[in-house]
DNA sequence: GCCTCCATGTAATTGGTTACATGATTCT
DNA sequence: AGAATCATGTAACCAATTACATGGAGGC
């Protein structure tokens, strides 16, 4: 089998963290604000989980202090240290793809609804990825391909297209599938 | 923004628990199977995990004892609460769809590597989806297609094939790209 | 003066993984 | 007799979410 182990475990939030320090300069608010509107679909965060986070990093030499700013904003560089870290993270053979999908999983749980409810899942399911291909078509216009970063943000998002893109579908041609296998399934009893 | 906000806290383990019984009767270490087998890629759970929740469930009357067997086996069923409780679940229009992707993650910091890194990244990538996408054409082939439940599986493994097709089509693509980029990157310093 | 946004943090809880632990049955 | 698989559980730990908590700066 080829998941099933290594989900996590490999602390990616660290190495997220220090990855968005290698552009530039940062306090934890922005930090937070990037994990929020770039990286939102790839790797949410909180500022919760931020800011001991940048605790634990300062401690251990892979961030420094950078400056201090009103109203007690800190923001953050990174050491040479941090650099190396994030570069060992990235060369690591081991990127974790197992991940959970809540919206699949009710899927397999269809044939206890209705028909007509069942149906009315997948639609909506539909729906929803539509709009988020919406979203992401809209945002992918507005990437200034300027920094590295940002041309494999728009490589990524080119990803998230094609996936918004290829979901959407399935869900709409499955929409009458899944009615189907499920109305089969009350007239056999 | 479309998600930021529920990417879990609605206790899809147990629902799943429940929706697997639903089916049958079964012993925490059967349904340890199920999820480790035709529900890995959605939702995998460790026993650790499984038999803390049927004492729970157990006690709130969500499923019975359903008789015992050798090795101290004990399965359950569900009970009329049980279902009610996955219906409601698969009725509540709000399915997580924020997922965290460590691979993708990497992607956005391919940027701190060189150009020939980056490129054996993605190289990676392709080959990993590649293989898997085999894998769920292997398996969608032996799916005995009777029961709706199994119908359903072969729904969403027919997503499955389609997302591992694009996810290595893109990564193969974006190969030498993400190469490009990077070298463009460090040219400019 | 008030509202919004900036900015930082802690604490409690939940969900999930890893490690620890044990024993019975079946197959070879 | 020994190995593999069946079978069940607990405890420690880590990651992430939710709730709690506070205050400064800037715009209207």
């Amino acid at each position: 089998m080829l998941s099933a182990d290594r989900l996590s475990g490999t602390m990616s939030l660290r190495h997220a963290v220090l990855g968005i320090l290698a552009r530039e300069p940062m306090s934890g608010y922005d930090i937070t604000k990037v994990f929020n509107q770039a990286m939102v679909d790839v790797w949410p965060a909180r500022h919760t989980q931020i800011y001991p986070e940048l605790s634990k990093l300062l401690q251990e030499g892979l961030i420094e202090l950078d400056g201090k700013g009103p109203r007690g904003r800190k923001t953050y560089r990174l050491t040479e240290a941090g650099l190396e870290e994030v570069r060992i993270w990235l060369l690591r053979p081991d990127p974790a793809h197992g991940q959970r999908h809540e919206a699949l999983l009710r899927v397999y749980f269809l044939w206890l609804l209705e028909p007509a409810e069942a149906r009315e899942y997948m639609r909506r399911e539909a729906e929803y990825h539509r709009a988020v291909l919406g979203l992401y078509e809209h945002i992918y216009e507005t990437i200034p391909p300027s920094h590295p970063a940002e041309k494999l943000r728009a490589m990524v998002l080119e990803w998230g297209i094609e996936y918004e893109r290829g979901i959407s579908e399935w869900a709409e041609q499955s929409t009458p599938v899944a009615e189907k296998i499920v109305a089969g399934g009350k007239k056999r009893r």
